[in-house]
RNA sequence: GGGUGUGUAGUUCAGUGGUAGAACGCUACGUUGACAUCGUAGAGGUCAUAAGUUCAAUUCUUAUCACACCCA
């Protein structure tokens, strides 16, 4: 019979619609009233599905199916975040395709067009999830825009500006020339490069002599306020508090003693910039120096700057100011290094540390009960280090710059009177309630902030804002906290640990009981996937290639805690073929008319193939079902794919054959029906790595009517243990082994498989009499055996094997090579007497007898008793052959 | 400079204080009525290096080397 080949195009397709337009994959009461429940790290609405989505979302759909079929009332919440930066520059762009300028067009307008773009494009990688399966309530979908999420976004930001958690200073901030905005510190990337480094004289005032600095950013010159040398530095002593001029720029400044100036860089003598740079920033406040900024928020030479620099570019002025001092002949010297320069992440120009006011976040004050809910364990992270990292960052935190001055995303609800008071609430007619009583006049006019919120202010509020928080929803008291959050390594700073100062503060909950953290996914050389290396695999071009059962699977088998995912293609060829072989094993099963019915009865089984794979399956279910609790989504899956190929496939269904070719009735409709019960069950353990492959054989099986349900709505199996079903475990791998060592020993005499012998068999052991006689058709098609034979053999064409320490004959229709068969005994026989040594020497050692537990000893004396008798009957087989 | 992790078969990775495992690849044979996207059999390892603890170390400790990442 031919069978039509799996189409996973066709019947994705299918079944992703089907369990969306059924709802399958809502909340469902649960009987025993447990709930599990995960947010989705929201993905940002310009994103398209890469590696790290797949991999991350694939773990969360494992857990979120795995409890779904537990019974548990599972909700996996989904959505995306606005990522105002990002998404404001792909608007930006467009429009200007089309020659439109963003200042013209103005903000409400702007915003408008962004809107228009998100409904378009932005839920483009929603549907790139449901491709690859994700059971998320899509009914749920939320974004950190929406009115809901907007209003507690408002909510949380007032009530900590009225707690003084958020405060607005004048501070150096990073800051972003391209964009124009500030960014926080997380979002500034340290990148190592090739750099100048610039020695420069100064001339001391009224003298001859100079000092030289060391400097990478010579421009900066003309915002210089001070140079400093260290108190201890012996070559600078007697200049500390003289007059310097700075060369080009003429300004008379001080050489002020410092610590900060380190004797072993450069010259030891450093110039002090407080408006260009964090540490001179601190210098300068010791120091009481002006701080003197020579930037414009785009970058370009302000007119504190000389003259002929006002208005070129920070690198453009470098080059001129260079090349001036070369001129003057103050450039002494220029050395080659590397050093560490900040990149914008979204930019990725080089950031300027610059003196803007800003709204902060006091995350030190915030930081507090993270810390102490994360030592307590009411949050776990999983593996267990990120604990460490987390805690480091955590009690090392700075003020979180959370303003930005773009216009997409939550405008600060403050506002400005005339006379530039503040007043934050939580609209403007509140804050004219304020502005009144506070001016005592009843007409005002003020003006709102113009700068927005930082994204991940409001994906701090995630798990919470999409359950419906402020208002208390019957969600929030039956999802929250969540489960576990699933998330890579990171955005633990961004994302994980400002989630937990929220949730926290806001709920006096921790928002989710444990953390799991999974690593990067990189090619198969271990190198970070990007664009410009070209290595690039899109998780899309793999689901239509080979589906997206095999691509999950693959990357689900490959997640071990603390180890990259190195994926090569040649896996997920391997899996695809792993779901082609279960394919065709239901076809086996068709083809002999296997089916469930009702009428069979476990407790009535019979074959001890069948009682055999049944507690296979049950232990095999145990493990999987504790490592998928355990987060070991590698160990569960390979120990799916263990059982169902090599126990499932290559022994139970070659076992059923002959079954199936017999005419023993009854043995064949218990095998039909239990065939079928077992193929149920595999296809629900594996239903949470490859959902749509399992859904779509349980729906042509039909197994719905048996089950009642579908298959992503049925229940994890709980199969009890039989007691009966035990003493046929060793029997059944006696056979197993018997059969082994049949093909290898004819492999070894280069006797083809398919060549049948006969075998002869210990008369004296009645046990294995009887295994053998219960199972002989079993041994006859696995081993090719003709007959079990008693009589006496002819030495030429028989061979003698050892099997579960008993002697076996096989009797070939034609002569074997004995010689081979003596090579093959005797490197046994050596093998075995290399054993024996070192157990042997092992047993003599006192301090071993002495020290040793009890059991281990008794081990080895048992083995050293089994493999004597293995050597003494190898012996005599060995010499037996001539 | 500080920190974290990794080093086990050709490759990618599990694992363990007391016989070293899987997948893929490789070799030989095979087209047998589920499956060649397959089957059967097999080869392949000084568990990075060195020292220590221990009756016993691939596993624990320390150092070294290599690689990766994070922070300054």
């Amino acid at each position: 019979m031919e069978f039509k080949k799996y189409n996973h195009l066709e019947e994705e397709k299918k079944i992703s619609d089907f369990w969306i337009k059924k709802g399958l994959f809502k909340p469902k009461k649960s009987k025993f009233k447990k709930s599990f429940s995960v947010v989705i790290p929201p993905p940002n609405i310009t994103g398209r599905l890469h590696m790290g989505h797949a991999l991350n979302n694939s773990l969360q759909d494992v857990l979120v199916r795995y409890y779904r079929m537990k019974g548990f009332e599972t909700l996996w919440q989904p959505g995306t975040d606005h990522a105002g930066i990002a998404t404001q520059a792909v608007v930006e762009k467009n429009l200007q395709k089309n020659g439109i300028n963003k200042v013209n067009l103005g903000r409400e307008k702007f915003i408008e067009k962004v809107w228009e773009w998100k409904e378009e494009s932005g839920g483009i990688i929603l549907e790139q999830l449901k491709k690859l399966g994700c059971s998320c309530d899509w009914s749920r979908t939320r974004f950190t825009m929406d009115k809901d999420l907007s209003k507690a976004v408002i909510k949380v930001f007032v009530n900590l500006y009225n707690d003084k958690f958020i405060y607005k200073d004048k501070k150096l901030v990073n800051w972003d020339t391209n964009l124009q905005t500030a960014i926080s510190d997380l979002e500034v990337i340290q990148k190592e490069v090739q750099s100048q480094l610039y020695y420069i004289d100064y001339n001391i005032e009224d003298s001859e002599a100079k000092i030289t600095i060391a400097t990478t950013r010579p421009e900066t010159m003309m915002g210089d306020t001070a140079i400093a040398v260290n108190p201890k530095d012996p070559r600078y002593k007697h200049l500390i508090g003289k007059n310097v001029k700075i060369p080009i720029v003429n300004r008379i400044i001080k050489i002020i003693s410092d610590h900060y100036a380190d004797p072993e860089q450069g010259s030891g003598a450093v110039k002090i910039t407080p408006a260009h740079d964090f540490n001179d920033y601190e210098v300068g406040k010791r120091n009481k120096l002006e701080i003197i900024n020579i930037f414009e928020k785009n970058g370009k030479i302000n007119k504190n700057g000389i003259q002929e620099l006002i208005g070129l570019d920070r690198f453009e002025a470098r080059k001129l100011l260079l090349k001036k001092l070369k001129e003057n002949g103050n450039l002494v010297k220029i050395e080659s290094i590397k050093n560490k320069v900040p990149f914008g992440d979204r930019s990725n120009s080089i950031i300027e540390p610059l003196l803007t006011e800003q709204w902060f976040v006091n995350a030190k004050k915030l930081s507090k009960k993270p810390i102490q809910i994360v030592s307590d364990g009411k949050t776990s992270f999983f593996p267990k280090n990120w604990t460490k990292i987390f805690f480091q960052w955590m009690k090392n935190i700075e003020p979180w710059c959370i303003s930005r001055q773009i216009w997409w995303g939550h405008r600060i609800p403050a506002w400005y009177d005339q006379n530039k008071n503040l007043y934050v609430a939580e609209n403007e007619k509140a804050a004219l309630v304020l502005a009144r009583k506070k001016n005592k006049k009843n007409e005002l006019k003020l003006i709102q902030e113009t700068d927005v919120l930082d994204t991940w202010f409001s994906s701090a509020l995630w798990p919470f804002a999409t359950l419906g928080w402020p208002s208390r929803t019957k969600e929030l008291s039956k999802f929250y906290p969540t489960s576990v959050l699933v998330t890579g390594f990171d955005i633990i700073f961004f994302w994980v640990a400002r989630m937990l100062m929220m949730g926290n503060h806001f709920n006096k909950l921790t928002p989710f009981k444990k953390v799991y953290v999974h690593a990067l996914v990189r090619d198969e050389k271990g190198q970070k996937m990007s664009k410009s290396k070209g290595n690039v695999i899109d998780p899309l071009d793999l689901i239509k290639e080979y589906g997206a059962d095999s691509l999950r699977f693959t990357l689900i088998s490959m997640a071990s805690p603390g180890r990259d995912v190195k994926l090569a293609k040649e896996r997920v060829v391997g899996n695809r073929n792993f779901i082609t072989k279960i394919w065709s094993a239901n076809n086996f099963l068709k083809i002999n008319n296997c089916k469930l019915n009702k009428k069979t009865n476990l407790n009535s089984i019979k074959l001890p193939i069948n009682q055999w794979i049944y507690k296979e399956f049950m232990y095999t279910q145990s493990i999987v079902s504790e490592n998928i609790e355990n987060f070991r989504f590698d160990e569960a899956a390979k120990k799916a794919y263990q059982f169902v190929w090599h126990l499932y496939c290559d022994w139970y269904l070659e076992f059923l054959k002959p079954i199936f070719n017999s005419k023993n009735k009854p043995m064949i409709q218990e095998a039909r029906f239990f065939s079928s019960f077992m193929m149920a069950n595999i296809l629900k353990i594996l239903h949470p790595f490859i959902p749509f492959f399992t859904e779509a054989v349980w729906s042509k099986n039909k197994y719905k009517s048996y089950f009642k349900n579908n298959l992503v709505l049925s229940s994890w199996p709980n199969l009890k243990n039989i007691k009966r079903f035990n003493k046929n475990q060793t029997d059944v791998n006696n056979i197993i082994e018997l059969i082994s060592n049949i093909r290898s020993t004819k492999a070894e005499l280069k006797i083809a498989p398919k060549l049948f012998c006969d075998l002869s068999i210990p008369e004296k052991s009645d046990k294995l009499n009887k295994l053998i006689y219960n199972n002989l058709d079993l041994i006859k098609q696995g081993g090719r055996v003709n007959s079990i034979v008693k009589s006496k053999v002819n030495k030429k064409n028989s061979i003698d094997i050892l099997v579960l320490k008993e002697r076996f004959t096989l009797k070939f229709h034609e002569d074997v090579d004995l010689a081979s068969q003596k090579g093959r005994l005797s490197q046994k026989i050596e093998n075995i007497k290399k054993e024996l040594n070192v157990l042997n020497n092992k047993l003599k050692n006192k301090a071993y007898l002495k020290n040793a537990p009890k059991e281990i000893v008794q081990n080895d004396k048992n083995l050293v008793k089994e493999l004597t008798i293995e050597d003494e009957k190898l012996r005599s087989i060995v010499s037996s052959i001539n």
